[in-house]
RNA sequence: GCCCCCAUCGUCUAGAGGCCUAGGACACCUCCCUUUCACGGAGGCGACGGGGAUUCGAAUUCCCCUGGGGGUACCA
């Protein structure tokens, strides 16, 4: 039997880092036993859904590398399917409709929370004669269709993860909705439960591995599978990624869409690392950095927890930095075009791909996320940026000015283009010129070159600087702060 | 309330009765490298929630407590 797995991801919002978790999970799963990994839009609920998330969701899962191999299948396209599903339940009385209206359902759910019992629809529509039923529609009620659950049954599965779950029939709350209310004649729109059912059985899911959120459906899902004469598949309930005060991660949290993180500036394979970091751990337990093919072919639910992770920023960051910093300067400096370009720089990759990659080499090592690198190297792009505070400070210290006079001779002396070397050369010469100490002329360089008093090394900005004919000018213009002081 | 699940450093985790005076990673602290900021390197701090039971021996098994989480829809 060939593994067949899917994800089921609901266009109610952006593609979230739980769905995406559970996806790369799936995947993992899919790849380690060469099966299948199916993508299905879960867009039954018509009022909630829209297309642009589903873009959002698909987009976001193919930049994470969850490429599927059948699909996207839209629910809302298989609704015959569905209704189908239902009348056959209906004929063979596993089913039935109930009138009951939601203000009565309210008053009854009230008064068994008041005696302390647990809610549930006490199944009282059950069996209702024909002329109970044409009662109700002459009052205008329109009914849901309830699938029977018997309250004496025990459920039982073997989880991949937790093992033995069992479950009592009365705990799941009566009689479950499989379909919302609609006229008479009509059916209305499915639910979850059954359509998720019915959808994994059509496409021969093998495993359905998802997050512990729904590991209550999962008895009212074996029942269905029973009443359609289906094989119960196998069920996997993934722990679940918390917030930092160790609750479900959810939209209030903050940044939590796939989309979100690719725009701060993270790489994908760092973010598909962490997330199966989350929750699993290879064999050899001290590896932390791993690509998805790696651990595609380790991965296992033996080594998954059960306990649910708290998302760290501070790991996601080290493990995105160790991405960028290990990244070759031509594929880096591709990455870095579109936060260049966002923050007004104008780069030109085509014209301009040497300067752009010494300077993805000056400040790759110091990269967190890809987006660092607009303040990083707004010196080398803006030749009007103006010193801040602590340069100015620094360049109105005594003897500066005479310094910088220097080093602006010295550099007018020069015939070919400023190098390494030669920036070295000129520092040099000042430095014994003045009979200062060479760390007063570094720093006083800095100031006046990069306008700041940190930052990437010195010389090699002064040389990409001078590429682009930015070193004179702000020369000239320090000299001036530097003689005001 | 009721049902279900979970429980090792601040965080992510290794650990499947003796290999554990509990290992790794992030964060934090110290030092080294260094013109700055980073990077990198070397150290350090730091945990088995509590109580019983089983056993020669328990982080590992069982029970209770405590704590935390999930669910409890005509959402998914």
């Amino acid at each position: 039997m060939t593994v067949r797995v899917r994800i089921a991801p609901s266009p109610t919002g952006n593609l979230h880092i739980g769905t995406a978790r559970t996806a790369v999970f799936n995947w993992l799963f899919a790849r380690h036993h060469g099966g299948q990994f199916i993508l299905r839009i879960e867009d039954t609920d018509l009022e909630r859904s829209r297309p642009e998330f589903t873009e959002n969701i698909l987009e976001g899962l193919a930049w994470l590398g969850m490429t599927w191999d059948e699909g996207p299948f839209y629910q809302s396209q298989r609704l015959d399917l569905y209704r189908q599903a239902i009348h056959s339940l209906l004929d063979q009385g596993l089913a039935y409709r109930c009138y009951c209206t939601p203000d009565e359902l309210d008053e009854m759910r009230a008064k068994q929370k008041a005696r302390g019992d647990a809610p549930r629809y006490d199944n009282r529509h059950r069996h209702l004669t024909a002329e109970q039923e044409a009662a109700f529609l002459a009052d205008g009620r329109q009914p849901v269709i309830r699938f029977k659950i018997d309250d004496d049954r025990e459920i039982a599965w073997t989880d991949l993860v937790r093992g033995t779950v069992t479950w009592k029939g009365r705990d799941l709350g009566g009689d479950m909705v499989i379909a919302r209310a609609a006229s008479q004649d009509d059916i209305g729109q499915p639910l979850y439960n059954l359509v998720v059912v019915l959808d994994d059985i059509d496409m021969g899911i093998t495993h359905v591995i998802r997050g512990e959120d729904h590991i209550g459906n999962t008895p009212k899902q074996i029942l269905l599978y029973e009443a359609l004469g289906a094989t119960v598949p196998e069920f996997g309930h993934t722990p679940l990624i918390l917030n930092q005060a160790g609750a479900k991660l959810s939209k209030r949290d903050g940044v939590t869409s796939i989309s979100d993180f690719q725009a701060m500036g993270y790489t994908a394979e760092a973010l598909v690392n962490y997330m199966t970091l989350l929750g699993w751990s290879p064999p050899d337990a001290t590896q932390e950095q791993f690509l998805l093919a790696e651990a595609a072919q380790q991965f296992s639910f033996d080594r998954v927890n059960k306990a649910g992770a708290k998302f760290d920023w501070d790991k996601l960051n080290w493990l995105n930095s160790q991405y960028l910093h290990a990244m070759p300067s031509e594929d880096l400096v591709q990455g870095l075009v579109p936060y260049w370009q966002q923050a007004g720089y104008a780069v030109d990759l085509a014209g301009d791909r040497p300067w752009l990659e010494q300077v993805a080499t000056l400040v790759g090592q110091s990269l967190v996320r890809l987006s660092d690198a607009t303040d990083m190297t707004r010196y080398l792009f803006d030749a009007d940026l103006p010193h801040d505070e602590e340069a100015i400070a620094q360049l109105q210290q005594a003897g500066v000015a005479d310094l910088l006079a220097a080093v602006q001779t010295l550099l007018a002396e020069q015939t070919a283009p400023l190098t390494e070397d030669s920036a070295k050369d000129i520092v040099k010469q000042a430095t014994k010129a003045a009979g200062v100490k060479k760390g007063l002329v570094m720093r006083s360089l800095r100031a006046a070159l990069t306008c700041a008093m940190h930052g990437p090394d010195l010389i090699q900005s002064w040389v990409l600087l001078h590429a682009k004919g930015i070193d004179q000018p702000r020369l000239t213009a320090a000299l001036g702060i530097a003689q005001a002081g």
